[in-house]
RNA sequence: GGGAAAGUCGCAUAGUGGCAAUUGCAACAGACUGUAAAUCUGUCCUCUUCGGAGUUCGGUGGUUCGAGUCCACCCUUUCCCA
């Protein structure tokens, strides 16, 4: 994998820069829609490509491990021959289930193990078998396997999960040293910065994952509950740290407001289920704010969905329809969301990238995040 | 004409002497950040300084400390027999 550096904002740590992966090019600033199952929910791979412009996506490890299994994806070929995307993926490694499956799961120094949200049936997952499995699946780029931290987390739990987060790490870079891509393309490996809110952990935690030569570092354990600004604070911390030369991915991150802020923080990549699940429950971004789709005074509102979006749902239909279809419990209600959503999304960060390119990033965001933070 | 059953907060239901009154739907809001989420939460008779206060269960009377619940009559609806 290849980062090229194209520019960089004279007034913020923003940046726009390619990343070259076996599966095509990526432009960053990007937002990688999530697709946890191999799917992003409601949405076909041509939307995914045509409509949305999307780049690259997400699966996830312990998500395809329990369904369909990795036996079936290797004899599909691999994940982007399996789903018919064909184009960049990156599967998270299960980490962020060590978070949300809290009550399910036990961690251990050796791994952790889970209870299947399925069936309840029990699996152990080991960053070994983590990589192993990443392998199979064949996603671009692959994550460590770590533990996502909840919030608040006291210090002497931040400081002991870090511990074990860079234990696992330097196992899964083992593993990942050791083994070979089983399609024949390359694969990269990304560390996981953790150490919840706590600057000195944080700053340990970046220096760490340093000492590996690896193709992109990713902030990891933000963006569960902490306060936003502690969110900015902690990601400023990191990417002064980061190299320069190596894609930054704030994972789980965010709303537009979010992801505008964090490319002026240096980020280069985000993901985030927010388009499609809040999409699926009714809620829209868009350049000029939020709105609730459920809301009635959209009942007989015969005016585009949003005027100036890029998918063609935006001017196809209109604001009543959508809610209609809303209050009907009509599956095209959220298809049209999330296809809405997840192209806002990609439009709003090819417009940073373009402002970086022109150099007014800075004041550009500044004007974008006062509206997007407007409820319609 | 004769007989039977039933009328509860938008709709549908529960309730057979201590209830502002069950549940579902509908309605109206809110939440959602590396997806156990097409999910979850709240409001849903009126007013409220959120502590309460005031009016309710087809209607009118009555029994009772107390009635949606018991009694009488009336009104309405449904079904059955002529």
């Amino acid at each position: 994998m290849e980062f090229k550096l194209n520019s960089i904002s004279p007034d913020c740590k923003a940046r726009a820069g390619v990343i070259k992966t076996a599966h095509g090019e990526i432009e960053t600033p990007i937002f990688m829609p999530v697709g946890t199952v191999g799917s992003v929910k409601g949405v076909d791979v041509n939307i995914l490509k045509n409509e949305i412009n999307a780049q690259i996506i997400l699966g996830n490890t312990y998500h395809l491990y329990l369904r369909p299994g990795t036996d079936i994806i290797q004899q599909a070929g691999g994940i982007q021959k399996f789903n018919s995307w064909n184009k960049p993926m990156l599967t998270d490694s299960g980490g962020f289930q060590v978070y949300s499956l809290g009550k399910i799961r036990k961690i251990t120094n050796e791994g952790c193990t889970f209870r299947s949200h399925i069936d309840g049936s029990l699996h152990k997952f080991t960053p070994e078998n983590v990589i192993d499995t990443q392998r199979k699946i064949g996603a671009d780029i692959m994550m460590a396997f770590d533990e996502c931290t909840p919030y608040p987390c006291d210090y002497k739990y931040a400081q002991n999960s870090l511990k074990i987060t860079s234990q696992w790490l330097k196992r899964c870079v083992n593993r990942f040293e050791n083994t070979t891509p089983i399609y024949g393309y390359h694969q990269s490996l990304f560390p996981i910065v953790q150490g919840s809110v706590y600057n000195d952990l944080r700053k340990q935690a970046c220096e760490n994952v340093m000492q590996y030569d690896m193709d992109g570092f990713a902030l990891g354990g933000l963006s569960v509950g902490e306060p936003t600004e502690k969110m900015y604070e902690i990601t400023n911390l990191c990417t002064d740290i980061l190299p320069k030369e190596k894609p930054r991915y704030l994972m789980g991150v965010g709303t537009p407001q979010n992801i505008l802020e964090g490319i002026a923080l240096g980020i280069d990549m985000f993901d985030c289920v927010m388009p499609t699940r809040n999409g699926r429950n009714a809620m829209l971004f868009t350049s000029e704010g939020t709105m609730n789709m459920r809301n009635k005074k959209w009942a007989n509102d015969f005016s585009p969905i949003d005027e100036s979006g890029t998918a063609s749902v935006d001017t196809l239909y209109t604001k009543a329809y959508l809610r209609h279809l809303f209050i009907s419990q009509e599956i095209l209600a959220l298809e049209i969301a999330s296809i809405h959503n997840l192209a806002f999304y990609l439009w709003l960060v090819k417009q940073a990238r373009k402002h970086i390119i022109d150099g007014d990033f800075y004041s550009w965001k500044n004007e974008m995040v006062e509206k997007l933070g407007r409820r319609l």
